[in-house]
Order: C-alpha cells, then structure tokens, then sequence
DNA sequence: CTGAAAGCGCTTACAG
DNA sequence: CTGAAAGCGCTTACAG
C-alpha cells in the first residue's frame, strides 16, 4: 500500500509520536526536528490516511450539501460558494441532489450526516411536520427557508418586491399582475405577502395566478391568462415563468417593456441574456453559500443553534419594463 | 458520544465480531440472531462510524468529481447525473470547482484523491506536459477530454458537426462560419476538424472566428464579425456563443433564422427558451455522467485504465436555422 | 522536546 | 454459527 506515518518515523529514525506532532502540530516539535520530518515525508510522497485521522480526532472536514435539484440555475452560484468558502476553510463538500423528491429528502440527509460534520441543506423541501426531524441532526443551516429552531441563512424578498411594486409605480403602472410559485414554497409565501403590502400601501390593484412550477412551459401558459386581464405589468415568482412569459408574448406579437412589463426573481445568467433583457430581483445565492458556510463552521465548533442571517435582495433594471401603456 | 458496536453487542449478549458480521454481512449469521441484532441495533439508534468502517475495509465509499465551473450550464446535468448514478451504487460524491484555474486542478486532484476511492474528472484544463500527474492519481475517469493512457468518457462531435453542415447544407447556405471555443479547449479542436472535414466535403465555404470564450459576450462581439462576412450561417462552438449572437443580431434588426442561421452546441436549457429558440447539436451530459461513474466502479473493482467510451451527438433543429437568404 | 502506550470503532482471518 | 484477538493508521494524554 502506501507510505504510513510508522515508514516515515523508521526513515527519519523518530517515534511516530514525533511524526504525527511533525506533521499536524508543527509548535509541539523543536524545528530543526520538524524540518527533517517534512523533507522526509515529502520525499517519500506520504500522505496521512484520513480514514485514521478521522477516526481518532473524532471529525471528517467533511460537510455536507443536500440541495432539490442541481440543474435548477438557482442552485449552481450556491453550491460554487459553497464550495469555494469550505475550501478555504480546509473543508471538503459532500453533495446530494434530492431531484425534487421532498420524500427522500430526510433519508438523504441522516446519509450525509453520517459521513461528515454537519450539514447544509438549500431550499428544504421536507414538510412541516417533520422539519424537527432535520433539525436534530445537528449540526444543520438551512438556506432560504427559516426553520423553527434551526439556524438559517434567508434571503428577504420584502425589500426585492417593494422595489418592483415601486419601480413599476412609477412607470405608472396601476394594475399589476402576481404569478405565484408552488404552493408550499416558503419563499412563494414570503414574496406573495411581500407584494400584497407593497400594493396596498401605494393602491395598485393585484391580479394574483398560480400557484406554478419553476418552469419556463408555466410562463407560457400564464402569459395567456395575464394577457386576458387588465394587468399592464407582471411580477413572476423566479425567472423561469418570467422568461416563459416573455417567449409567449413574443410569440403573439406582444412587445414586452412596451405593451406588457415583466419582472422575474433570481437575477440568474439567462435574465440578462433573454431578448428582452430581464428586470429581475437579484437574490444573493453566492453570499448565501458563503453565509451558510459560516455559520455552520461556528455550529460545529460549538455555538447554539437558532440564529438566522438575514440577507437582502433588490431590483435589477433592465429591458422588459417600461412605461405603462396609457 | 454516540452508540458504538460495542454497545450493541453488550445489549444483545452476544460478541462485537457477530453484531459486525449481522450488520455487514448478514450471510455468515444465524437468521435468527441477526434478527434480534437488527432489532436492538435500531432500537439503540446505532449508526457505524464511517470513519472506522473505511479504516479496517480500506475503502471510502466516496467518489471525487472535479469540474472546472459548477456554474457553467453544461456541468450541472453532468453532476446531477454522476449524484444520482453513485447513490445508485452506495457511493457519496466528493465535489470541487476548480473555477477555471487549470493551475489549480491537479493540487485539487490531489487532495480529493486522498479522500475518496477514485477520482471523475470533467473537461480537465491540465496542460498536457502534466496530464501524466493526473492520470498516475489512479482510478481516474476523464469526462469530455481523451487522455493518454487514462480512462475516458468522451463526447464525439463530429457526427452533430456533420449533421449540422448537412442541415445547413440543405437550407442553401453555401458560406458559413465557425466561432471557435477556448484555443487549448479539447473539445473545440474537435469540433474544428470535425466542421472542416463536413464542409470540404460538401464544398461549402467555411470562416473562421475566434478564439472565443464560452460567453454570451463573446458571441455579441462575434456577431458584428460574422454580418460583416459573406456567411449566410454561423455554427458557434457552444450555446452560449451563439444566444450572444443571436442577442446582438436581434438588437441590430437582423432576423436570425431568416436574415442570418445559428446554430450552437450543447442544448442546455437555455437554447429552448431563447428567442428564437435555439437549434443546436446535443451532447449527452447526463448520460456522460452516468458512464464515468460505471467506468470508475469498475476500475475501482480493478479493471484496467485506458478504456475510451465514445458518445455520440445529434442535430436538434428549432427556430433559429431557416433556408439562405437569396 | 521526545517516546511508549493506549485508544479511536470497526472488520476479518483464525479457531473452535 | 460464534468468539477472542489482532490490526487498520493515526492522535493524544502521560511520563520522562
């Protein structure tokens, strides 16, 4: 097999006590010692067995990443931030895909647990109910849901929304329309309320539909239904309805930021690439990732579950708004 | 801390050897005894520690996946399917970006190596004076890049390439240009040749743009290049590229489909929702996955390196491909 | 600063 | 079919 420690200690000529100090608490040894050891090491291509490294210093450096469905674009920019905070941190990410399966979710995640020091998991999808029983493998962060008694990394619609609800205000628009998302997404829940407030309070009629897949095919079909209305202006619950939405207008020769305004949610790469480009919310995945990285970091090393960062979202500008149509 | 075996054992009366041999291989144990073992083991809520677990068995259970940038559209159905094809098998996936640092992908190679029980590598950057480094981190399974001596799962253009000249070919166009990818990009030397080799034959003219990055900003300013060519019909080497293309010919007032012809490569989700929506070669991503996880199963249960699994590609036409303009 | 010894929690020939 | 024992490769108090 490969190098152990013990060939190294023989090579050296020092007890594998010394070594392992050597190698993994370079203060304990006298440096000259220290030096020796590492030339050594190096030479002989020695790479400590982690299976044993873990076995006695009781952790992994594992962490593990539950999120519903990689190829949804929501998901990549947090998994890469993700992964590139744990990196830093000398940790390594474990992944699962759930594929949207909210059953399996829970399975999934005692799997992980077991194979790593604590666990993210993006967008839960796992019902009410049994959301305590994710909450007991600590440690555990939540991204973009808030979980009783869990730690969580949020992203707040509210301040996103409002600015739509006043940026298409002040393009006059006075009838708008609301795709809602699933029905049981929390963050449907979250920028549903968010708007029905900011509508109130500047006396703009709501039009609300839904609720629909994260899918572009659900944008067409609402499209339809928009049209049908007196709405002059819509807000979808991500991109992905919006983008359908702008296709199906395209299609039935309707000029989207002229005679219909849209704004999707998520500021993913395909809103500033669809014709017309997308006014969207921007919500913050990488930072999210980031944040999420973090706070279970602290977790593990020993703080009390329960905090929720609390991140802000806001407008990005782009072409599928404009003026009302008077 | 947890339960251990021993607990188990003590609980049920019987030896750690038995509770071990009931838990893992239920062959060599009393029906009955297992039962019982089964039963208290469950009722303790006991869980082996993966970490003593892969010590003694000299196996992780984890596999290593490397991709260049998880935001890149062409990896996560790859990754999606590599998840899904390991959980299959009992296996965990281990993931890095290496964030388009080609620099930085055999130290990452490295590291994971010494985590898991083999490595899946997708569209490695390596250089090829060090590819030797990444290969010897054996087993290792290359996606999307043939490597000397290693195993490979490998995605054949030329037939989607061929297709896409002969679709061409019979709209009319007689000129057509070819937006190249990365200059060290495996794959766009592929698709080069491949393009050369079907427009020779059929006499058509070709152009030659690029290098290019795969960016949407790059096919805008490709754009420009081509219109101001005499081709009638661009094939850009990848989705990306050519939504840039289209964007920019769009906001000039150049029809795409029928002024001018674009074709792309990968059909990521994008190129359905695009306006118009996008013809373009598929390539088999998930499937991809799936075969270089079979392929690094079996080199892992020792079968030797330096298979190539070829996949192939086809033309999937939509709307933005139309007969030449006369 | 260094070494001998015990131990982390499992698995696996080897006996019986 | 079951048990005692050794061992996987490290780390870490405990002595010196």
């Amino acid at each position: 097999m490969a190098v152990r420690l013990a060939d190294v200690a023989a090579a050296v000529g020092l007890s594998g006590s010394t070594v392992s100090r050597a190698l993994s608490d370079p203060d304990k040894v006298n440096p000259a010692t220290r030096e020796r050891v590492l030339k050594i090491a190096q030479e002989m291509g020695y790479v400590p067995n982690q299976s044993a490294r873990s076995l006695t210093a009781g952790r992994t450096d594992l962490i593990g990443l539950l999120v519903p469905d990689i190829a949804n674009p929501f998901f990549p920019p947090i998994i890469k931030a993700v992964q590139a905070r744990a990196n830093d941190k000398g940790k390594t990410i474990l992944i699962a895909d759930i594929d949207e399966r909210p059953g399996d979710e829970l399975q999934r995640a005692r799997l992980m647990r077991k194979r790593s020091d604590g666990l993210l998991i993006a967008s839960p999808r796992t019902p009410q109910d049994q959301l305590a029983e994710l909450v007991a493998l600590q440690p555990v962060v939540f991204i973009n849901r808030e979980v009783p008694g869990g730690t969580s990394v949020i992203i707040d619609s509210a301040d996103g929304m409002d600015q739509a609800v006043d940026h298409l205000a002040a393009l006059g628009h006075r009838s708008i329309a609301y795709l809602n998302g699933p029905r049981r997404s929390w963050s449907n829940t979250q920028r549903q309320k968010a708007i029905k407030h900011a509508c109130r309070r500047r006396s703009i009629t709501l039009h609300e539909f839904g609720p629909f897949e994260p899918q572009v095919q659900s944008g067409v079909h609402a499209a339809d239904l928009v049209h049908a209305s007196e709405a002059t202006a819509v807000i979808a619950y991500d991109d992905l309805i919006a983008l359908g939405v702008i296709a199906r207008l395209t299609e039935r020769g309707i000029r989207t930021g002229e005679d219909v305004s849209v704004i999707g949610v998520d500021d993913s790469p395909m809103s500033a690439m669809a014709y017309p480009t997308l006014t969207t919310v921007h919500v913050p995945g990488a930072e999210a990732g980031s944040a999420a990285v973090d706070a279970l970091l602290a977790l593990i090393d020993g703080a009390e579950p329960g905090e929720v960062v609390n991140l802000e979202t806001r407008l990005v500008v782009r072409s599928s708004t404009g003026p009302a149509p008077s």
